[in-house]
DNA sequence: GTACCTTTGAAGTGA
DNA sequence: TCACTTCAAAGGTAC
């Protein structure tokens, strides 16, 4: 696969994530006509959920409004996904990031602030309005971003959930993907790129728009999109919402292409409120601009909290006080491939089905992980890595250890060698699987089963070192590295998904499960050979 | 108010 | 090197 080479040398990572899919013109084949099946699919989907859902609840019919109505003309799409692409390639001079590698996502590389799309300052909510939205159909996806949710009555940065901090210092290529949070806009500035009708006339806020209203060109659903960041959205400042600080001398320019530019600077300056511009006495970076991923202690609600104010300062001094250490700001870890994709995905599949758990939907966006392609894993595995380059080029001394222990850690060990003392209640009451495993069958997916179950082709299973050789390996997509790791799947978590609470069959539908591929298929006759021995809606978590 | 649930993957820890 | 743990997102649920 092309793209996944793409990146080449320009790319700083190693290729141990990039590999090349012998069967590629197969794949895509494959994959033309597993889209435009799952289009059929998914027409079908809709019909079925509509009559499923129309002897349901009244509330439904929000959630219908919510439903895509059709799919976008390919053909519209698919040219319009060339011009992107072709613009794109114009754009993109050489620098870090090269011609995008994923089509669906060509208006995320922006390689270069002083690109015209940037030449207004990505920092200014008006500056996108210079963004054509020919060139950035992501911006037209009005306000979207800002809003999690028609039904919600908050907009994401006054959601009562944890209000991560998402500003930027530069565009982050994957910014649409990076979103930490998905509180990237502000509500109080519609940018001026956003349609006035797409605006909430009472609040300004621009509203999620219906289905039939959001961009046509991007291939993610409705909710999804409207789950995307904004891609400068981390440059804007949002009101209310803390800043955090660049660890003292924790930044530098990863990329010279994505260095701040003099004019940029000041608009940080300018734009940001002292609050969230922290001037570091230890010297910030000079962008002094921080990163989505930083999230405030106090947001975190950590212990010992502090103000914001505080939690700029430094983090990662050698040998900090302890009082230091709390103020550290809160830097999250980089979404990996099937974060990424469930934050893109979760809206459609919330929007496809009533189910509102995010543990059930969690449960369908792990079995159509699963079934999805590789091409469509390798869009994710390689947009985590370069999120994960990304990161760690923007937070050179941190280590997912930082995070360890700042959350309160809830007690999920299964481990049959356990002490009684260490099962709680919780963890001992009966749990009911979300899904039936009939439609367990439906797709691949013991959480072991990972790529075994879903190759496009068993040539590619064996190519694809992401196929791991054994239920207990785990997947190492796009790594040509051969390390089996060890995660929890394979580790401590119950060996069949279950949940507290069962889902609601009648609120499940078939476009939960993804349609099972042929190689699937033939999978999925020993899956029922596996699932017909276990029970089949009540199943205890495997404790002991 | 907050932990839990669920998913996968990355990274850390300890043996 | 391996097994295991923790965290990342999400939001309803339970305590």
């Amino acid at each position: 696969m092309p793209q996944l080479n793409g990146g080449g040398g320009d790319d700083l990572g190693a290729n141990d994530e990039m590999i090349s899919f012998k069967d590629e013109g197969e794949q895509e084949e494959k994959i033309s006509e597993d889209v435009s099946a799952e289009r059929d699919l998914d027409d079908v989907k809709s019909s079925l959920v509509n009559e499923s859902e129309n002897n349901s609840s009244s509330s439904d019919s929000e959630q219908a409004e919510r439903r895509p109505q059709t799919r976008p003309d390919s053909d519209l799409y698919e040219k319009t996904r060339d011009y992107f692409s072709e613009a794109l390639r114009r754009q993109q001079d050489g620098g870090f990031f090269k011609s995008p590698h994923y089509p669906g996502y060509p208006f995320l590389m922006i390689p270069d602030l002083s690109n015209p799309y940037l030449s207004n300052s990505p920092l200014s909510p008006s500056a996108r309005t210079v963004i054509p939205a020919y060139e950035w159909p992501l911006l037209d996806v009005p306000g979207s971003a800002g809003l999690k949710d028609p039904r919600s009555p908050t907009p994401g940065h006054l959601s009562n959930k944890v209000p991560v901090v998402q500003h930027a210092h530069h565009i982050h290529p994957l910014s649409s993907l990076i979103s930490y949070s998905n509180e990237h806009f502000s509500p109080g500035t519609p940018p001026g790129h956003l349609s006035p009708e797409i605006l909430d006339p009472k609040t300004g806020i621009p509203r999620t728009p219906h289905p039939s209203e959001l961009s046509p060109y991007y291939p993610l659903s409705p909710g999804a999109v409207g789950q995307l960041s904004h891609p400068l959205g981390w440059l804007v400042p949002q009101q209310g919402q803390p800043m955090y600080s660049i660890p003292p001398g924790g930044f530098r320019h990863p990329y010279p292409a994505l260095a701040m530019n003099a004019s940029m600077s000041s608009l940080v300056s300018s734009r940001f409120s002292p609050h969230m511009v922290t001037h570091s006495p230890h010297g910030l970076h000079q962008t002094g601009i921080p990163h989505p991923a930083i999230v405030s202690p106090a947001i975190k609600q950590e212990p010992h909290g502090d103000h914001i104010s505080s939690s700029m300062h430094a983090r990662k001094s050698p040998g900090p006080p302890k009082k230091e250490e709390d103020k550290k700001p809160h830097i999250k870890k980089p979404l990996n491939a099937f974060m990424l994709y469930m934050k893109e995905m979760r809206a459609k599949v919330v929007a496809e089905c009533t189910l509102k758990e995010s543990a059930a939907i969690n449960q369908i966006l792990g079995r159509r992980w699963h079934s999805l392609s590789r091409e469509e894993q390798a869009k994710y595995y390689e947009l985590a890595r370069k999120e994960r380059q990304l990161h760690s080029q923007l937070y050179p001394g941190w280590s997912a250890r930082d995070n360890y222990g700042k959350r309160k850690k809830r007690k999920r060990d299964n481990k049959p060698d356990s002490t009684p003392e260490d099962f709680s209640i919780r963890n001992k009451k009966q749990c009911v699987q979300y899904l039936p495993p009939e439609k367990m069958c439906d797709s691949p997916a013991s959480s072991h089963g990972s790529m075994l179950d879903s190759p496009a082709t068993p040539s590619a299973a064996l190519a694809s070192p992401a196929a791991p050789a054994t239920h207990s390996e785990q997947a190492q997509p796009l790594s040509l590295t051969t390390k089996a790791s060890s995660s929890s799947t394979s580790g401590s978590q119950p060996t069949t998904p279950v949940l507290s609470r069962p889902i609601p069959f009648a609120s499940l539908h078939p476009s939960m499960l993804s349609p099972p591929s042929p190689f699937h298929q033939a999978a999925l006759h020993s899956h029922h050979a596996l699932f017909q021995s276990q029970p089949l809606s009540l199943v205890t978590k495997s404790n002991d």
